[in-house]
DNA sequence: CGGTACGTTGAGTCATATCAACCATAGTGG
DNA sequence: CCACTATGGTTGATATGACTCAACGTACCG
């Protein structure tokens, strides 16, 4: 391992970089953080915590990519979200002292910071900016949930991929060549949109026959994004 | 108009009765909502809100019930949830400073009292106990909403009417006759469910011959619990 | 009494799931 | 180095759940 990678970053850093949600921090404050916090490496593979288990802390996410997932009946994952740098997660079962909801599992490798809970109630009671911050967090995701439901709830299988597709190229970016900077299994994209692996396979060679994607293993390169908002049916 | 019909209720009593959120209100602060709320009436199909549009303050239910939904593209309506006395809603638009993501519509009369914004961020602001019990109300609802999600994306439609049903037997209750303390036309519970009122209706009456519920029009009288409950697929 | 909203049933269609076979790749261990 | 295994990707055939369309019944309401 080089020398710069176990470089671990001050929150302060972070806080105006790249985590929107604790800008409200005072300085204090922040270096609490910073002296409380744990510095982890995680791989591949790796999961951070449990769905079902009670957890003693969140994380905030440095780099890398995560996944969070529900498992159905069958052992069927259903994809809520990912992580990346500047996110944060399990914020939601330790605030709201529920169990986990959710299983995290690492996309990426990346790197995080665990912090107990303690910290993040006690700054919730203490500065009354962060929490409006926290609340204006949890607000606007449980209303993309809703907007999740209605689309699972009326949408085809076609569609939910291609906006799957488009909200991927928003949160993630292209590279230089137009490839999507997350690569996911087809069974992931499945879960994702809650539909079969093969379905995937069927629509994405599709989307491919109509020139809207180009397809390289796992590596999805977008040729026609306008084109995919249009059979998404978001009109944003 | 009958004379105990226009009584306002106090809202210290509310807070201790019935809405959990403001337990942790001061008894000035419980004045202070008590001098700025509107208290209104509203009928059997009335709307609240409207979904995009901007809202100046959000409602606590006091009697009565609301559906809350979101529209989709052919018009469609997708049903998130229902208040009824003791709950809020809009506070997430509120809270996050967006439009309103649903409507509100009243399927049985009801009266609530319209708080405005700033005196819930003022609230948010001075009092942490308070703030700390929305953002556990908020993550609560987040971690119903990724059920919800899993549940569509991978559940038939059968399984998910009989979720249905437990649900609102859980929420809303029975009478004495067993009947079901909700009334809804069987396009509203597809628009729960996430299907077609057709699809609704021909599984409702195999229900019925399978002496799980019985039908009287709207009313619907839940005869084995356990039974739907063994169809949904929920284990708690 | 006509109108409107809701409920019901049947028939036909289609999107999607399921099942099965097969290929490609990479890692493992003898 | 090769068989072995696991994992993921692809394709085809088939089954079916659920939607759509259409017709008709029912109830309530002004």
């Amino acid at each position: 391992m080089k020398q710069q990678d176990v470089f671990i970053p001050f929150c302060e850093k972070c806080a105006l970089e790249t985590n929107a949600i604790f800008k409200h921090l005072t300085r204090d404050e922040a270096e609490k953080i910073n002296f409380e916090k744990d510095f982890r490496h995680y791989k591949r593979g790796d999961i951070l915590y449990h769905e079902g288990n009670r957890i003693s802390g969140f994380y905030c996410v440095h780099n890398g990519i995560i996944k969070v997932f529900k498992t159905g009946l069958d052992g069927k994952e259903q994809i809520i979200r990912f992580a990346k740098g500047g996110d944060i997660i399990a914020y939601r079962s330790v605030l709201s002292n529920e169990p986990a909801c959710t299983t995290a599992k690492v996309i990426e490798d990346c790197q995080v910071c665990f912090i107990p809970t303690e910290i993040l109630i006690s700054f919730v009671k203490s500065n009354p900016a962060f929490a409006l911050e926290l609340v204006k967090l949890t607000c606007h995701e449980l209303g993309e949930a809703n907007s999740y439901i209605t689309d699972i709830a009326q949408k085809t299988v076609r569609e939910r991929l291609a906006e799957v597709l488009v909200q991927l190229v928003n949160d993630f970016g292209l590279d230089e060549s137009k490839f999507l900077r997350i690569s996911l299994t087809r069974e992931e994209l499945a879960n994702i949109v809650g539909t079969a692996t093969e379905s995937v396979i069927r629509l994405l060679s599709e989307f491919k026959t109509d020139k809207l994607v180009e397809l390289n293993g796992r590596k999805i390169k977008v040729l026609n994004i306008k084109g995919l908002e249009k059979i998404s049916n978001v009109f944003n």
